[in-house]
DNA sequence: TAATAATCAAACAATGTGTTTTTTATCAAT
DNA sequence: ATTGATAAAAAACACATTGTTTGATTATTA
């Protein structure tokens, strides 16, 4: 990759770090973002075709980073023995990861519109839901599998918020404790 | 109220109901809901400052419907005796309602950006969950109140999402019971 | 060094928002 | 039924933002 153009998406991810951290994402506009990475417009719509696409491009980079090594280790977690105590490491494993991009996931979270993160956020989550589901024992729940499965991305996402409003208060494996116990049944 | 403004906030209503079962809120310009409801520019402006007022204004009248009851037996609903039973009915009563106001339900939440919507019915719902919250024994649970009452009022929604998406196909009781089951503890 | 690629600056059309003004129609109260 | 008040319509407007295009300039790679 040409060193300037290393450069420049640099230059546009801290300014949208920034940004996302002083006001609502619908309200940072194109100019914002070039005069905070000074940046000419051309050269932001040489990178990106429009704003969510931006914002598509950094929480993938994130999600790189908090969920990496957990897949990379996803084989060797074998959901099939020792069920819950795999999936606490791997919970354990992405809260770790969570508080290594502090800056953008309070500044996206504390956000009013954040459905188009949230929802790359769960596109992830929901791999290790779902080979989790695989092995978990459907004894005695009448509950469809779907929303059992929804309902154990959303808590995340909730114990998530609720971490990052409280300035990340907890230790990982304490709010990972915290996530084990409510969601998962 | 004037018979021209309600014919005109009627027409406003029923054109944002057709276009957000058509296209994302975010899509949605001022002039599809000038086009659809047949009024002029001025007109809107004069009930309305913004798009997100005029969606706000149809949340809580939808709200209205929701809760209303429910909230109108609220002191009837003594929570400190047969807690669960009496949550149970309310759950129910709600669900029965959202059913009425299908098409928006429907349309808003099949939507991509909802937050201001959801924002409005987690103040509402979260009043029962608060007033369950102060009669439940707090007994043998490390998770902190705060994160249970988040947990509740959300995964209530994700039941919501799920129903709407499968199209209403549980009766409101079987839909009740998925949520207290999974979400109560 | 020469070819390539990225940036910049500036101007531009297109779209959408929100305001204002004037005219016309409707309503509510007497 | 008349009248005074209120709402709606129509049209034009300033303004902000987006996304595109151009040509000149600068940095990079090989």
């Amino acid at each position: 990759m040409d060193k300037r153009s290393e450069k420049t998406v640099n230059a546009i991810y801290e300014a949208f770090a920034k940004l996302i951290n002083e006001k609502d994402y619908d309200e940072i506009t194109i100019q914002d973002l070039l005069d905070k990475a000074n940046i000419s417009r051309s050269t932001f719509y040489a990178h990106y075709k429009t704003k969510d696409e931006l914002l598509l491009s950094i929480s993938n980079h994130i999600f790189e980073h908090v969920f990496s090594k957990s897949l990379q280790e996803e084989k060797t977690h074998d959901f099939s023995k020792d069920l819950i105590l795999n999936y606490r490491h791997l919970i354990e494993h992405i809260f770790y990861h969570v508080r290594d991009e502090k800056e953008l996931f309070v500044g996206i979270l504390s956000n009013k519109v954040n459905s188009l993160f949230l929802m790359e956020f769960r596109k992830h989550f929901s791999k290790f839901v779902t080979s989790y589901y695989a092995n978990y024992p459907m004894i005695n729940n009448s509950i469809p599998v779907e929303l059992r499965k929804s309902l154990a991305i959303e808590d995340f996402i909730v114990v998530l918020k609720y971490w990052v409003k409280n300035n990340f208060k907890e230790d990982p494996e304490e709010i990972a404790e915290f996530y084990i116990k409510s969601a998962i049944k």
